[in-house]
DNA sequence: ACCGTCTCTGAAAGTGCTTACAATGTAAGT
DNA sequence: ACTTACATTGTAAGCACTTTCAGAGACGGT
């Protein structure tokens, strides 16, 4: 805390108690006598006394408080809207939001903090996160650093991830898969495609990893194909996904009749390649993305995609994480929430509302 | 912290020197022998040590990180860039950005949290984050927080506020004057603009109160109007804003020239209802905007409007509360970021280049 | 060889809180 | 009136660090 502010002491001698007391009001235990705590409160109020997280958290108890750590984007990257390439940034604003709305419900308080993750760095800001709450909340890109795997491994921790799972606290994990197979089947049964073709994103990512064997598996079971040579690396990035594309049109093999892509800012990459090159989507080729980033209802064609709840992430994180801390959620627990196929023009359904 | 982790006696005792010891190789005090530090450092590595911050800032050290509380939205708002009122909650956002960028920099961690800021409850929040942070940033309507104010009084804090300042720390504010006041000296100087009025925001919030002061200065300097009449009320949104304008309709005394509006979400509400009561903007009235929000320049007419550094705003609070902390920032310093007038069709003037 | 002066290191006293354990007070049971 | 059980309160020992103060070597000067 900072300067002369009120200890337990002072108000233990305000209210004529022992400290022993006072911490008991604190911490509403029972066995306190009615009149007892009326005069320790007041002491309290009179004094403006804060109990000191430092001292509280020090000797075991509780700090009140969770913590969400996001990866740190390395420029200076504010979300703005017109560029596409912010909807990761939106995305995890979004979870902080849920988290804190939730966190505030529950009369916790949510720390979020941006993490550096790339590197060998000490992840500094996770320890110092870590200490000051009683939970902490990973987001995807986060669990990967191994710093913040053993912090994970010392404290309450639930993950935010596409797959995998952790031994040491909860993971929470959008159903990628759900989504890319109802992508499939939808694909499969009212646009009759056989042939697909997949835009990836980071391998470190657990969603990307989580979408690329949701592609895979859905085809294998519908009977569908997905060759090697239209399996396409990116990074989530536009820029990326359209070199990736760029390098498959020179090979002149045949094309699939569909490119999955891991992310809506690389399906609008490859759009705009393919189309560039005579591929007109949807009518010589389709391409669907994943998010529903903000501006995919509102090109031309309209982007079919899986929508992803992420202010419910956060709030279902902070409530495992509060669950956790309660022991009523087991260690190891794994919830999915639910994705939504959301149809719109790049699969070649018909477009019902122009974009603006 | 949480189980067991290595504490400073572990480490003491693998490198046989004594807790003070390692306490300095910690806190790289001069004054240990280089092969002693060596020493500690290898056991510090090898038990994977982490100082405790609870008990650090117990004990009166520096925790190295700080803290930024912000107003919680109290229903579940998510920036959605396609609503118009989401524009707040993008500003805060991108300071958050900023600070969350320039702390890691400093090598500070940052600790965002939001505050729900309505009403007399115990803004425990506040507590929790203030005791787990070595300075606090306070932004603009947490400012007006009884509680807060409390807390600034202890310990070194920094306010993003539209206007007055801290006897406690530090202030730093838009040049939400020079803003306004470009805009007046453009409409009048370019568009012979004398009869003006104004549309104001939440009255307890400092940014709502500069502007309005600074409308009335320009307008008065230049010898314009600002008829009471045509100072209407509204709180930020788009649909206060509309109720307002509509209210002034109704009395059938002649309108100014222009409704200067505190924010940009008013102003599309203020264009909107003109429009449909037949006074078209820009021909027949002109209507200008503050913050820059993404849709400002691709609805029609394009809003005329000034833009804030939000960014930057985050960036210059981090680097006042740590000198502040450094004792290189003197208590109740003020920094101004400016302001830039963004000249767009709403005022009249011509429209490079259509929305897309 | 002796003294003064540094440099390095350790012992110990906080820092504000929680909690096990002990002590007191109170009410009920005999 | 005297236990006995129990509700309430106090005492004191941590919790993991920082920091003051003092002691112990080391080293050059005489």
């Amino acid at each position: 805390m900072a300067k002369g502010s009120a200890t337990i002491y002072d108000v233990a001698e305000v209210a004529c108690v022992s400290i022993a007391t006072v911490s008991r009001v604190l911490n509403d235990s029972a066995n306190v006598r009615a009149d007892t705590r009326d005069r320790v409160h007041a002491a309290i109020k009179q004094l403006h006394f804060v109990p000191s997280t430092a001292a509280r958290s020090l000797s075991g108890g509780r700090r009140g408080a969770i913590g969400l750590a996001y990866p740190l984007d390395e420029e200076r990257t504010v979300a703005t809207p017109s560029r596409e390439d912010d909807a990761s940034v939106l995305y995890t604003d979004a979870i902080i939001r849920g988290a804190s709305w939730q966190a505030s419900q529950l009369g916790y308080s949510l720390f979020a903090c941006a993490v550096r993750i790339g590197g060998n760095n000490d992840a500094h800001p996770l320890h110092q996160l870590s200490s000051a709450v009683d939970g902490i909340i990973l987001t995807d890109r986060v669990v990967n650093n191994v710093k913040a795997m053993r912090i994970a491994k010392r404290m309450h921790a639930v993950h935010l991830s596409g797959s995998g799972s952790s031994r040491f606290g909860g993971t929470i994990r959008v159903d990628n898969s759900g989504g890319i197979s109802a992508l499939v089947r939808h694909l499969a049964d009212v646009h009759g495609t056989r042939n697909f073709g997949f835009v990836g994103g980071i391998p470190d990512s657990p969603d990307a990893t989580a979408r690329f064997d949701a592609v895979v598996s859905s085809v294998t079971d519908m009977g569908g194909r997905l060759d090697p040579e239209n399996v396409l690396v990116g990074d989530f990035s536009l820029a990326r996904a359209e070199a990736a594309i760029e390098e498959r049109l020179r090979h002149d093999t045949a094309l699939p009749d569909v490119f999955v892509c891991a992310n809506d800012q690389m399906a609008l990459g490859v759009v705009r390649v393919l189309r560039d090159n005579g591929h007109h989507v949807p009518d010589k080729i389709l391409v669907t993305g994943f998010d529903d980033i903000p501006v995919a209802g509102q090109i031309y064609p309209t982007l079919t995609t899986v929508t992803q709840p992420s202010f419910e992430l956060g709030v279902a994180a902070v409530n495992m994480v509060i669950g956790l801390l309660d022991g009523e959620v087991a260690v190891g627990a794994i919830e999915t929430l639910p994705t939504t196929l959301v149809v719109r023009g790049s699969c070649g359904c018909p477009i019902e509302r122009s974009p603006r």
